[in-house]
DNA sequence: ACCTGAACACCGTTCAAGT
DNA sequence: ACCTGAACACCGTTCAAGT
């Protein structure tokens, strides 16, 4: 009998993003804590031993599916972020919905990547994958700055605040605290606030 | 043979309480995922069916762990409230100081407390937990804006402008993005920020 | 009322063995 | 190289039975 042409080369041809793309799909339709790899295995028709190949532990995948989620939102943020000559106001809004849209569409996947890791291995990766993020709005406040559209001060500690400010919504929308419909149509007014603050003019 | 007097009814007195104690106890130095019923019961010297004598499963521990966490959050937020006739920024600034406090020292707990959750029963006595936390800060809104220290315009919204921005710092401590101690020394000029924005007046 | 012990149906992880 | 099957040490939950 001869051998299965490549498209198949043992059950299906790559069971890490058959397992990935499954657990993503686990995750977004019923949480965390209904991820288990034996399941996994099981729908994608493998033995409950094979993920084991492919991740050293079930951590290991929480951590790939982090990774994962951290590219696709860094890449939206990029994406937002690239509006050179816009006014300052335009330009952190942009960003506002990409983070937010983020949110709202994978609240389990960001929960996900802002947990609190113990694993040193690849906590690393993901900590870069964070500066990454957190460097994008830099570059914003940084730009902003250079122009005299925003307050003088360390950019770093600026943009922790314009980034809590963010962060915060998305966190409260992922833990239900917020309605995300309502948060959404609301964002223009929370820049607004951010930018010009809680005093009166 | 008689009965051991009140103090030591049948193993310990309180099975339920020390549940929780130690349960905490563990989420602290281990975190969630290293919670077991059969751990805690081990520990406290029971069978391991017995906590489900108290709890009808172990969401329901968590739950219960989440709103002890919640009401003495609130404590300490409405004591830290309770400057009716200090300026704005001290009485925000006293909100934040008990808010992120209390990130800092149970960060686990923090993100079950806002957690997503699922069960149906006891997330309406959680949302009504959280009410109560967003009420102590749209009191103090609501009051600074009577005195005209607080921009016009609904109040929730401002509220939630605010909350978020406290929020966002605390979940990015819990989840390691930023450096506690480094954030809680900043915090003042945070919460100045907040009050004036970002742009330059 | 409160707890035990056994039972059930699951886990994650490891490891020899197969192809 | 990649996967299987059996084994191990755990889980959470239920339920008759004990005190």
């Amino acid at each position: 009998m001869r051998r299965m042409p490549r498209t198949r080369p043992y059950h299906h041809g790559d069971l890490r993003s058959a397992l990935l793309q499954s657990a993503e799909r686990t995750l977004r339709e019923k949480g965390v804590g209904a991820l288990s790899l034996r399941e996994l295995a099981r729908d994608i028709g493998v033995s409950h031993a094979a993920p084991g190949r492919h991740f050293k532990d079930k951590q290991a995948l929480l951590d790939a599916l982090a990774q994962d989620g951290y590219e696709r939102m860094n890449r939206d943020l990029a994406t937002a972020a690239a509006l050179p000559d816009q006014p300052l106001e335009a330009r952190v809004t942009s960003l506002a919905r990409a983070y937010l849209g983020f949110a709202v569409e994978h609240p389990e996947l960001l929960e996900l990547m802002f947990a609190r890791k113990h694993d040193p291995d690849s906590s690393a990766q993901l900590a870069a994958a964070v500066d990454h993020s957190l460097h994008l709005f830099t570059r914003v406040i940084a730009d902003a700055q250079e122009r005299g559209e925003i307050v003088q001060g360390d950019p770093e500690r600026i943009t922790t605040a314009a980034a809590a400010s963010l962060h915060g919504l998305a966190a409260l929308i992922a833990g239900c605290a917020l309605d995300a419909q309502e948060t959404l149509a609301g964002l223009d007014e929370h820049v607004r606030l951010l930018l010009n603050g809680l005093r009166p003019r």
